[in-house]
DNA sequence: AGCACGCCGACT
DNA sequence: GTCGGCGTGCTC
């Protein structure tokens, strides 16, 4: 009888519900909670929930499935609340959350934490208020001075943060005395929550509404504010921009308050008409996004253009994943705009993935104007605010084609059609730390998968696993390259580091043909791109007399010489240090700097071309949001001669009057001790050399190295990428390396170096016991030894390319490592493990 | 991961 | 004696 009951009126039924929660906690499991009955109809899969973890914690979680079986082995705690009203993130999501903490061998909680932006997830403070029934005049217990201080500062707010303690009491004492004052009754602790999230809003100004009504009452006023001409003032301007006396229904939306100040009214005045009644201030929700029509940018394909996107339709029919291989300049872009555009048509949503450098690109400004107001941008540099909008607009459908980094893909598609990499073989797109560490390129194939999507990898030097899976067939591939000669290859200079600095020819590092043609290029007025990949002044120092060479107390690195702030700085835990005088070894002041970065090259160039106008683009000078953006303009405006810089300047710059590429020191790039080396070189090296010469100029490319014999740079010069490919293919399958492996790579972190190395080889002997094909390598001292006072060691696994094996390697893999945990000894150690790494 | 609990050294 | 170190266990 209940039961039909039940049935008939959902919400009151009479069975409990549970839910099981994804929580940001890194513990391998759902939490289920108890569902009370008033929640019982307002929630499902997807949806925010407040819960209480633990004796203290209150967390937001995701309700990932809600049933009706009640957990044996403990009794549920009841869910706190419910935050929305309807769900936020989507079951396809919490399909490849789940996916990517299989995959990448971490907890669900940890990809749910990279997924939401932070703005979703509520924080909670812990408060704390004077006991409502505490009388201080009772005698009761004794109060030392400082329980008395906090009752007294407490007694002057009517509640504080936790926190704001810890300045009055030094850190952890204060926590003792709010435990002692709470079992003596005296205070109140509890967690207050808060939404982070608060919508961006907008001042506007209207005129009240009885004025309106009766035109002879504005007459009236008119009259009475003779001689207070600012207020006439402002009421004129109101009704000169809104006539709204021919048009009432627009009184309602009213005037931006800004805009009339704007046009010179003064805002106290308008306060004073708005204290009066005569104006009404009100506040209205906007978005922080402009919005803006759909752009009528008609894209016109070119033959080749118009070929190769047939080609890629008639291979999508087959395969799921293309690999369009083309070199910059050859007109990605339309071919993009036009799948986009059919994909859109056809009522499915796009995701166009750029590594972040890329995004703020002419490229992006050429889309909106395309695609208009449905086309969202999610960037690294968006506010959370900022963040959460752009969620909300792909939950609302608002936007139907987002463009973004590689977090944007955990944003709430329903039901994507087409996802395009672009640049895929850059490796911004693999999250180095924390966890997930994944490969935004991989699993946007495996999103696309479950969506029933088509994906498409755009690159002119593709990733050697593409462009492998493309030739064994596992992808579509499609070239976009002109077929005969190579009219747009620059022309290509070696220039010997070595041979010049014997001739004393090497000047300020730069050799004598870098040199002329940098003055070629400035006396035809016509811009140059300086490549060095190492951001800073330089390096690091080191003493002449006996080699000394400053390091950091905490970790295994020199520290790196910051000119500016004349400071000794460790780029791995943030360690500052005056730069010392003298040698503290041998007391010499022979301290001089080793090794070249993009700081000192702007000097070096400023001393040999005085007359330059030079611009330096690294990390340090676009960590603004919009500095990127403004080199690059400054630069297209003609107002710089020479930019130097680091990979950014590979990216984006699409300029005529660049006719000289400098790359100054090829080697550093070539010689980084991973196997992957030569590919990042061929690709950085084909990248950069791409921005010399456009449309009719063919440029010049000049490559600095000391050993000019190698090669790969012929390869390079040649734009043979298929003869490195083959190449180097044959490298990797001698030593097996991918795409012939798959490679694992778990580090441990201890802070004792001994432990640190004995988990890690424990570990192996536990792996070495597992039925796989597979060479373990390792332990091996992390390339960086220790890293804020934590001792780094490397195992390395190559594993057989078998996603049945792999699967089955990876849980035991876990399962070894909790078998570890066990072992008081290595309890401590941390285990991180990277799947595909870098 | 955080956080509380609990058992040991070095200070008023 | 206390304070605070950090090893240990737990989270629905």
């Amino acid at each position: 009888m209940e039961d039909l009951f039940a049935h008939s009126y959902p919400g009151t039924s009479a069975k409990t519900l549970f839910a099981d929660v994804i929580l940001p906690v890194p513990i391998p499991k759902w939490f289920t909670y108890k569902v009370e009955r008033e929640f019982q109809d307002r929630i499902g899969i997807g949806y925010r929930v407040m819960v209480r973890f633990g004796n203290t914690k209150i967390l937001t979680g995701i309700v990932a499935r809600v049933h009706q079986k009640a957990p044996e082995a403990y009794l549920a705690k009841p869910l706190l609340d419910v935050l929305d009203d309807f769900p936020v993130v989507n079951a396809l999501q919490i399909k490849f959350w789940n996916w990517m903490a299989s995959y990448y061998c971490c907890h669900i909680g940890e990809v749910m934490h990279a997924a939401l932006p932070s703005g979703l997830k509520l924080s909670t403070e812990s408060r704390v208020q004077v006991h409502p029934d505490f009388d201080p005049e009772a005698p009761g217990f004794p109060m030392d001075e400082r329980e008395l201080l906090v009752l007294e500062t407490l007694a002057k707010h009517d509640e504080m943060k936790v926190e704001q303690f810890e300045q009055l009491l030094p850190g952890k004492i204060s926590h003792k005395i709010i435990k002692s004052l709470l079992t003596k009754g005296a205070v109140l602790l509890y967690e207050s929550v808060r939404e982070k999230y608060s919508p961006k809003t907008e001042q506007r100004i209207r005129l009240a509404q009885q004025y309106l009504a009766e035109k002879g009452l504005l007459q009236e006023l008119f009259a009475q504010l003779k001689g207070k001409q600012k207020q006439e003032e402002v009421l004129l301007k109101y009704l000169q921009v809104l006539p709204v006396f021919q048009k009432p229904e627009q009184n309602t939306g009213g005037i931006v308050k800004s805009v009339l100040i704007d046009h010179g009214c003064s805002p106290s005045s308008i306060d004073t008409l708005v204290k009066k009644g005569i104006l009404e201030a009100f506040k209205v929700t906007i978005s922080r996004f402009d919005e803006l029509e759909t752009g009528q940018d008609q894209v016109e394909l070119s033959p080749l253009q118009q070929q190769t996107l047939e080609e890629i339709q008639r291979q999508f029919q087959e395969k799921q994943t293309l690999l369009l291989q083309g070199i910059t300049g050859s007109g990605k872009t339309e071919i993009y705009i036009q799948l986009i555009k059919e994909v859109l048509e056809s009522g499915s949503q796009v995701l166009l993935l750029l590594p972040e450098i890329a995004l703020t690109t002419h490229l992006v400004f050429r889309l909106k104007k395309v695609f208009g107001s449905k086309m969202g941008v999610f960037h690294s540099k968006y506010s959370d605010n900022e963040r959460v909008e752009v969620w909300q607009g792909v939950l609302s459908g608002r936007f139907n084609f987002i463009i973004g980094v590689r977090s944007s893909l955990f944003l709430p598609f329903d039901s994507l059609g087409l996802v395009i990499v672009d640049e895929e073989h850059e490796p911004s797109y693999k999250q180095f730390d924390p966890a997930p560490r994944f490969q935004a390129r991989d699993a946007a194939i495996m999103l696309a998968w479950m969506h029933q999507a088509k994906t498409l990898l755009g690159s002119a030097t593709p990733a050697f696993e593409s462009f492998y899976n493309a030739q064994t067939g596992k992808y579509g591939y499609v070239s976009l390259e002109k077929r005969y000669g190579n009219a747009e290859l620059p022309y290509f200079h070696l220039a010997d580091i070595l041979a010049d600095k014997k001739k004393n020819l090497l000047k300020l590092d730069f050799t004598r043909i870098l040199r002329e043609k940098i003055q070629e290029a400035l006396n035809k007025q016509e811009q140059v791109l300086i490549f060095q990949n190492r951001r800073g002044y330089a390096p690091y120092l080191s003493c002449e007399e006996c080699g000394w060479i400053p390091e950091c107390e905490h970790c295994d690195v020199s520290l790196t010489y910051h000119q500016y702030q004349e400071e000794l700085r460790c780029h791995y835990c943030g360690f500052k240090e005056k730069l010392p005088k003298a040698c503290p070894a041998c007391g010499s002041h022979k301290i001089t700097t080793v090794g070249v970065g993009t700081e000192r090259i702007e000097e070096n160039l400023s001393l040999l071309f005085p007359e330059a106008r030079i611009a330096r683009m690294d990390l340090d000078t676009t960590r603004s949001k919009y500095g990127y953006q403004r080199i690059l303009e400054d630069f297209g405006a003609g107002n710089v001669d020479i930019l130097v810089g680091t990979q950014m300047i590979t990216k984006g710059l699409d300029f005529d009057k660049v006719s000289l590429v400098g790359v100054v020191d090829a080697d550093r790039i070539l010689y980084f001790p991973d196997f992957r080396s030569g590919e990042r070189a061929f690709q950085q090296i084909t990248q950069v050399a791409g921005r010399a010469g456009r449309r009719e100029k063919t440029g010049d490319v000049v490559i600095q190295t000391r050993r000019p014999d190698q090669l790969i740079f012929r390869q390079i010069m040649a734009g043979d990428y298929r003869g490195f490919y083959q190449q180097e293919l044959r490298e990797r399958k001698q030593f097996f390396y991918p795409p012939f492996v798959k490679n694992i790579k778990i580090t441990t972190k201890h802070k004792d170096v001994k432990t640190a190395e004995q988990a890690a080889l424990h570990l192996k002997n536990l792996l070495a016991s597992i039925e796989a094909k597979k060479i373990l390598l390792g332990p091996e001292k992390s390339l960086i030894g220790k890293i804020k006072n934590l001792y780094l060691f490397e195992l390395w696994i190559k594993l057989e390319k078998s996603v049945s094996v792999q699967e089955q390697f990876k849980v035991q893999l876990m399962e070894a490592i909790r078998t570890l945990q066990g072992d008081r000894k290595f309890r401590p150690v941390r285990f991180l493990i990277d799947v595909d790494p870098f």
